[in-house]
DNA sequence: AGCACGCCGACT
DNA sequence: GTCGGCGTGCTC
């Protein structure tokens, strides 16, 4: 090349390019700031846009963040930028969406785009809706060599005169795979043609009349619709017990938004989630709202997460993930059983999501109802404070039909189980009236399995988790030993591990496995059925088994709490806790709390309408605050008590707690991780505290070494500055985690 | 989070 | 001699 032409080349290269536009980008991935990117000239990229983007040698969708600045400090020069590759056909993501993502990021100290990847997370979505592929008889003879089996005679029979089919479909029909059709189609004998998206959602009708409320629902219905259209944040605590109407008063506000032509959002703890609730929607309503939770299909959860984008769901009952979703036009949240622990994610992004949906309401100035009938102790506080209002609702019958709740003292020799056995001769002889009266029955026992411990009876050896700092759960009915923190199962070995002693196992204390062998023994006539959320057969399993409670075809029912969720049980008269204790051990901040809504909640599933109940708590320690509430329905002196302790403690929520946990698979680098930790950890403020480092309750999780840090501060202290100077004063070593828990609420 | 680059063991 | 293990480091 001659030199003249090489000189031109270059002297073009070095001119200043025309100023392509520069946007922000955030791609969900854990980057601590947004990437910038070129907009291509002609391609509209307003803030929101969903977009696809090069990132080393891959392709990744992101969110158009904002305007890039190439004079920001930091900022990528111009020859390192690349292009926007093309836009996603979606309308662009709400800016309070965009605001609630960095909010979430900054307060949980998580990187934005993690939090960006909780928001889409069916990226599937973006390319629009699903398409499903029907096949239809193609025209013409079928080709020479075609074998007509059976089979693919039957699936042209069921397309001789009908539309074209799903695959699935058609193979279900004609008893037979899809791999059939798929096959014809290849031949040439079935086209392929594509189907419009599934069905649409249906429409909530906000007109509906609603049903009759009593004068107090009336009432409260009546400020939360006048909140709805306020269209401004609000805070609000509906407090009532079960049975005073809640759900119903709520219903009224939903209606309200619904009317305004808003969307709504009801969360409720996974487990609450049940056909039941979306049922009762629907009959107030008219039509079922979009379920939005976890182990949703990945089709429907597409399609739904596209219909709440484009505004054509108006309300949605989800799990705390669905406040992530990017809901053009909400105008109302609801947090259903505020209290429920389940609320809170400990894996990924750790928030809470009642809190998380409170500085939602707050980012996009709508009312949020936080409904519980033993509300948390921070919400109470809230509401003392007059942060939040507070509507209580009296229960409709007046508490005339409040259980009777007598505790078994276990440490009293005439109430103590016999040897090997849990239930308590008090306990037997209830449940012993209770049958014999042809009523039903309820034993509550938190533990899921046969028995939480098993052991060496000739060396003493304890079978334990290889991954955790646990022991091994025995499962009779599958046969098999399981951690219930990793999911390690095994088969429960012949011959002891430790010492080789043959058939020496023993099964120490109980899980509802060994409670049904008791009360089996105790009652060989009476109908038993177990209810975990492990029944081996899922959730449909789970379900049935409800049914053939509501049938009576079941006497006594033994499970966990997932027994505890708003089933109606009309024979139910009797409900029995096998260990009230169990939640209480483990010196947990929230054990009280926790254990109180827990039983109070399982203890009012006994006796409704016209039928008195009766409920047994054995105990080894009656005189707790806990059990004397439980046994005088004396909710508030409880939560009073337990406010003044946690006041004196300067705990939450009269104080602020952060975790760091500190894990990694060489227990020596975590220790010392930890240490280094600990010494730079904030001493020299008087106001904060630091507790730690310790090893963590789970000492070993999933083969992990774990190591914990509590910093406590003042309660109007924000903990994030404190924690991220903490944290950028030490050097991690590799393949030591640090994972930050703003307001823990587990303390594993 | 991926994915590449980069240095040390068992195989065509 | 190469295939491949996963340890560090970068991605606008």
């Amino acid at each position: 090349m001659p030199e003249a032409a090489e000189f031109r080349l270059e002297a073009e290269d070095a001119r200043p390019a025309p100023a392509a536009r520069r946007v922000r980008v955030l791609l969900p991935l854990p980057f601590p700031e947004p990437f910038d990117y070129g907009a291509p000239p002609g391609l509209d990229l307003p803030p929101g846009s969903y977009v696809e983007v090069p990132l080393g040698p891959r392709r990744v969708f992101g969110v158009v963040w904002g305007e890039g600045d190439p004079a920001a400090p930091g900022a990528v020069p111009d020859a390192k930028l690349k292009p926007v590759l093309r836009r996603f056909d979606l309308p662009p993501m709400p800016e309070v969406s965009r605001r609630f993502v960095d909010w979430v990021a900054a307060y949980t100290m998580t990187p934005p785009g993690n939090v960006l990847r909780m928001a889409v997370s069916v990226s599937a979505a973006l390319e629009g809706p699903r398409v499903l592929t029907a096949y239809g008889r193609a025209d013409g003879d079928l080709p020479d060599g075609f074998k007509l089996s059976p089979q693919r005679r039957r699936i042209l029979d069921l397309l001789a005169d009908g539309p074209p089919r799903p695959a699935a479909e058609l193979a279900a029909e004609a008893g037979c795979t899809p791999a059939v059709v798929r096959a014809m189609a290849d031949a040439g004998v079935l086209l392929p043609v594509p189907l419009r998206s599934g069905p649409r959602f249906a429409v909530p009708d906000g007109a509906l009349p609603g049903p009759t409320l009593s004068p107090p629902q009336a009432a409260a219905a009546e400020t939360l619709r006048e909140k709805v259209a306020a269209g401004a944040y609000s805070a609000t605590l509906l407090d009532g017990v079960t049975g005073s109407g809640k759900t119903e008063v709520y219903f009224e506000a939903i209606a309200a938004a619904l009317r305004a032509g808003r969307q709504a959002l009801v969360l409720l703890p996974e487990i609450a989630l049940s056909p039941q609730s979306l049922d009762r929607f629907a009959r107030r309503f008219g039509a079922r709202p979009a379920e939005w939770h976890s182990d949703l299909p990945p089709p429907l959860r597409r399609n739904t997460w596209r219909a709440v984008a484009s505004g054509e769901v108006r309300v949605v009952v989800g799990a705390r993930s669905a406040l992530f979703l990017p809901y053009p036009d909400l105008g109302l949240i609801i947090v259903d059983e505020e209290h429920e622990p389940a609320f809170k994610q400990e894996e990924g992004v750790v928030y809470h999501a009642r809190d998380m949906a409170v500085a939602r309401a707050h980012l996009g100035r709508i009312p949020i109802v936080l409904v519980s009938a033993t509300p948390s102790l921070e919400t109470l506080a809230n509401a003392e404070a007059g942060r939040y209002g507070r509507i209580d609702l009296p229960d409709r019958h007046g508490g005339a039909e409040l259980p009777e709740v007598t505790l078994i003292d276990l440490r009293r020799p005439d109430a103590a189980p016999p040897p090997r056995h849990w239930l308590s001769p008090v306990l037997r002889d209830a449940l012993t009236e209770t049958l014999a009266a042809g009523e039903q029955a309820m034993l509550f026992l938190n533990r899921r399995g046969y028995a939480p411990l098993t052991l060496c009876r000739a060396c003493g050896h304890r079978l334990q988790c290889p991954n955790c700092t646990a022991w091994l759960v025995e499962h009779r009915l599958s046969r098999r030993l399981q951690c219930h923190h990793c999911g390690y199962t095994a088969r429960l070995p012949d011959e002891c591990p430790q010492c080789g002693a043959e058939g020496s196992f023993v099964a120490c204390g109980p899980g509802v496995e060994r409670v049904a062998e008791e009360v089996t023994e105790l009652f060989p006539d009476a109908r038993v059925a177990v209810l975990t959320s492990d029944t081996l057969l899922g959730p449909r399993a789970m379900q049935e088994t409800v049914e053939r409670v509501k049938a009576h075809e079941i006497d006594l029912l033994i499970g966990t709490q997932v027994m505890a969720k708003g089933h109606h049980f009309p024979l139910l008269t009797l409900v029995g806790v096998v260990d009230a204790d169990l939640g209480l051990s483990g010196g947990d901040l929230r054990a009280g709390e926790r254990t109180f809504q827990l039983l109070h909640q399982v203890a009012g599933r006994a006796g409704r309408e016209s039928r008195p109940g009766r409920v047994f708590l054995q105990t080894h320690m009656p005189d707790t605050p806990v059990m004397r509430a439980l046994a005088a329905h004396d909710r508030d002196a409880f939560l009073a008590h337990e406010a003044e302790a946690r006041r004196q403690t300067e705990m939450p929520p009269y104080g602020r707690l952060a975790a760091l946990i500190v894990s990694g698979e060489d227990e020596r680098t975590v220790e010392q991780a930890a240490l280094r930790l600990g010494r730079a950890a904030p001493h020299d403020r008087p106001e904060l505290t630091v507790l730690g480092p310790a090893p963590a309750p789970l000492a070993i999780l999933r083969g992990r070494h774990r190591r914990r840090l509590l910093l406590r501060g003042p309660k109007g202290l924000a903990l994030q500055p404190v924690v991220a100077d903490w944290l950028a004063a030490v050097e991690i070593p590799a393949g030591v985690r640090v994972q930050v828990d703003i307001d823990p609420y587990s303390f594993l």
